[in-house]
RNA sequence: CGGAGCGUAGCUCAGCCUGGUAGAGCACUUGCUUUGGGAGCAAGACGUCGCAGGUUCGAAUCCUGUCGCUCCGACCA
């Protein structure tokens, strides 16, 4: 490609709506346009950049067996209603009307018809295990679109689903995507790791995130670094020691507290407890009925673990009327000793423990000397409690960290409740039994692996692309364009034979000063610069130059063979 | 949806408080000079000051409404 006859508007000021580096350097480099909030136009640097990525993510799910397909983006609601996440997703649900006022749905993903498709197609337990994935758009209607590319209206996914026999079957499907996707990342140039992932309303255990270490992430990530545990902290878990059993009375005792209502202000005299042998209350309106939920005065609560606990995610924190409704008392005073009208769940820390104290459901006053399982006996134990870094890892008792990481992949085992048998996807088994499907699925964001790269992989000067994902590999800039100069006929001789041999490769053809040429290139942040100008072509030389790295003269002669070296060496000589 | 901020040239922004003929830099067009890390000079083109009402002799500026964008929070199957 020529320079100056593609569009790469480079820009020298940054836009003021950009938050983020990599979104940023996005529109910097000229890869997209904010056509307006959460959707963005792709630019013929874009479009390379994410071509190569979809790419990568084909051959490597051809390569474990995936076969591709493309489902429709418009669904209709039936299916959704049938599997039951048109209620649960809700207002995340893109949805339009036709002429006919017939409701339908912009497909965020595509469980639902792709196990229609399967209920439709897969009779026998011969056809499987069967994966199916297919690129394409997603809608997702986003409360707060933000950070360009990374949490949009529209964006670009890869979805695979997987359908086997049995649960092991199902466990080596989920394996193979796992790897796949441990080969795309690193073929993207991507630091990354896969950690524990909440499984949410699902169940099951078995959810894998693929994160991109990042200050910029929404997600964060539980680590150990000396066994390798990692988990999304929605998930994770820690060795952190239960609650220390202490010589207490018979009974709780109530004790006058008034104007305390907070957790701070009872650990102060005249009352002086600590957090840690507080028990915190905690009210929520579940499926429209209210439900405690206790933990240890200085833990915090994990909602995500709360909602694999209910198993719904259709739940609230209740309004103070309501409180007072159901205890009597309001919040501050609140506890669930002698509660047995409402569901009590107790964080694991608390079981076993003793001489706790707690809200006595009257504003103004507080039990003490409260055993967990005398006093409030109908309590379910849940893990419930969010970790802290510099807990002990559950597994090998070293200090954990926490860090913030971008989620680029997902993998998810879902069994066969969750789907197949609602939308009937049966087979018949060897023993000429009916069996419903076990299902998996996976996804992996397209456009915000893209921008990940960005985020990870730039300097001062703009981006450093990864060879594998540039929009070009090699950039020739000739410092002067005349036509017929000696400069230039170089250039152009040099730019025919590596097209010829098949290398990406962009000629600055642009009758630009060399500052602009070198700014832009370094922007854009191609892997491979070769430099052409007057003052080394005296010397018979030419310039080859690798982002972020060094620049080496070569002979004008050899260049083409120096490049070829440079690519099969992965850009990194 | 709650809180905060911003809408003025393609981009970054000044002007608004204290009402009086629409501004700068970058980008764009033309010419000359320049030519190894975002050039200089000169000339030029580019605006319903987000939109709609209102106040006023007069509104980018004050008031009301509305739309949009950005940030924080709630949300993220």
């Amino acid at each position: 490609m020529r320079w100056s006859q593609t569009l790469i508007p480079t820009l020298k000021e940054t836009p003021a709506e950009a938050e983020i580096l990599s979104h940023k350097l996005l529109l910097r480099a000229g890869l997209v346009r904010k056509l307006t909030g959460g959707l963005y136009t792709f630019l013929p640097l874009g479009v390379r950049v994410l071509r190569k990525v979809e790419q990568i993510v084909r051959e490597e799910m051809d390569r474990s067996g995936a076969l591709e397909v493309l489902l429709p983006t418009l669904q209709p609601p039936e299916i959704w209603q049938q599997s039951g996440r048109y209620e649960a997703i809700g207002d995340g649900l893109y949805k339009l009307r036709d002429r006919a006022k017939k409701e339908w749905v912009m497909s965020p993903t595509a469980e639902e018809v792709i196990t229609t498709l399967a209920a439709g197609e897969i009779n026998s337990y011969r056809q499987l295990p069967a994966t199916f994935y297919q690129i394409s758009v997603k809608f997702r209607d986003e409360i707060r679109p933000r950070f360009g590319l990374m949490r949009a209206k529209e964006f670009i996914m890869k979805d695979a689903y997987s359908f086997d026999a049995t649960e092991e079957a199902a466990m080596s499907s989920y394996r193979k995507m796992y790897d796949a996707y441990q080969r795309i990342f690193n073929r993207c140039g991507l630091k990354n790791f896969p950690v524990e992932a909440d499984t949410g309303v699902i169940g099951g255990n078995l959810s894998h995130e693929f994160m991109v270490p990042a200050e910029t992430g929404e997600n964060e990530i539980v680590f150990c670094e000396a066994c390798g545990y990692a988990a999304n902290l929605e998930k994770a878990t820690s060795g952190i020691p239960k609650t220390a059993a202490r010589e207490v009375g018979p009974t709780p005792e109530k004790f006058a507290t008034p104007g305390v209502v907070t957790i701070e202000a009872l650990t102060k005299a005249p009352h002086s407890v600590p957090a840690n042998r507080q028990i915190k209350t905690l009210v929520f309106i579940a499926d429209s009925k209210p439900v405690l939920i206790l933990v240890r005065g200085d833990d915090q609560l994990n909602e995500a673990k709360l909602a694999s606990v209910l198993g719904t995610t259709v739940f609230r924190p209740a309004e103070t009327p309501e409180i007072f409704d159901a205890l009597g008392a309001h919040p501050g005073s609140l506890g669930a000793v002698g509660v047995t009208k409402f569901p009590v769940f107790a964080d694991e820390r608390l079981r076993g423990a003793n001489g706790m104290t707690t809200g006595a459901n009257e504003d103004g006053f507080h039990f003490n000397k409260v055993s967990l399982e005398r006093d409030i006996p109908g309590a379910r134990w849940a893990d419930l409690r969010t970790v802290g870094a510099g807990e002990p890892c559950a597994k090998c008792a070293k200090p954990l960290k926490i860090q913030r990481g971008i989620e680029v992949g997902h993998v998810f085992m879902i069994g066969s409740k969750k789907y197949s048998e609602k939308l009937n996807a049966y087979y018949l088994a060897e023993d000429g039994t009916r069996k419903p499907c076990v299902m998996g699925c996976y996804g992996i964001g397209i456009t915000r692996t893209l921008q990940s790269i960005i985020e990870q992989s730039n300097d001062k000067d703009g981006i450093v692309w990864p060879l594998t994902v540039a929009p070009y590999q090699v950039c020739i800039t000739p410092l002067g364009v005349a036509s017929g100069s000696a400069v230039m006929q170089l250039a152009e001789k040099i730019y025919a034979e590596l097209q010829a041999r098949g290398v990406d490769v962009i000629l600055d053809d642009r009758d630009e000063r060399p500052g602009v040429k070198f700014k832009d290139a370094d922007l854009v942040g191609f892997p491979i610069r070769l430099g052409i100008g007057e003052k080394s072509l005296a010397k018979g030389e030419v310039e080859l130059k690798r982002r972020g790295g060094t620049l080496t003269p070569v002979l004008a002669a050899a260049a083409v063979a120096k490049v070829c070296e440079c690519l099969a060496a992965g850009g990194a000589n």
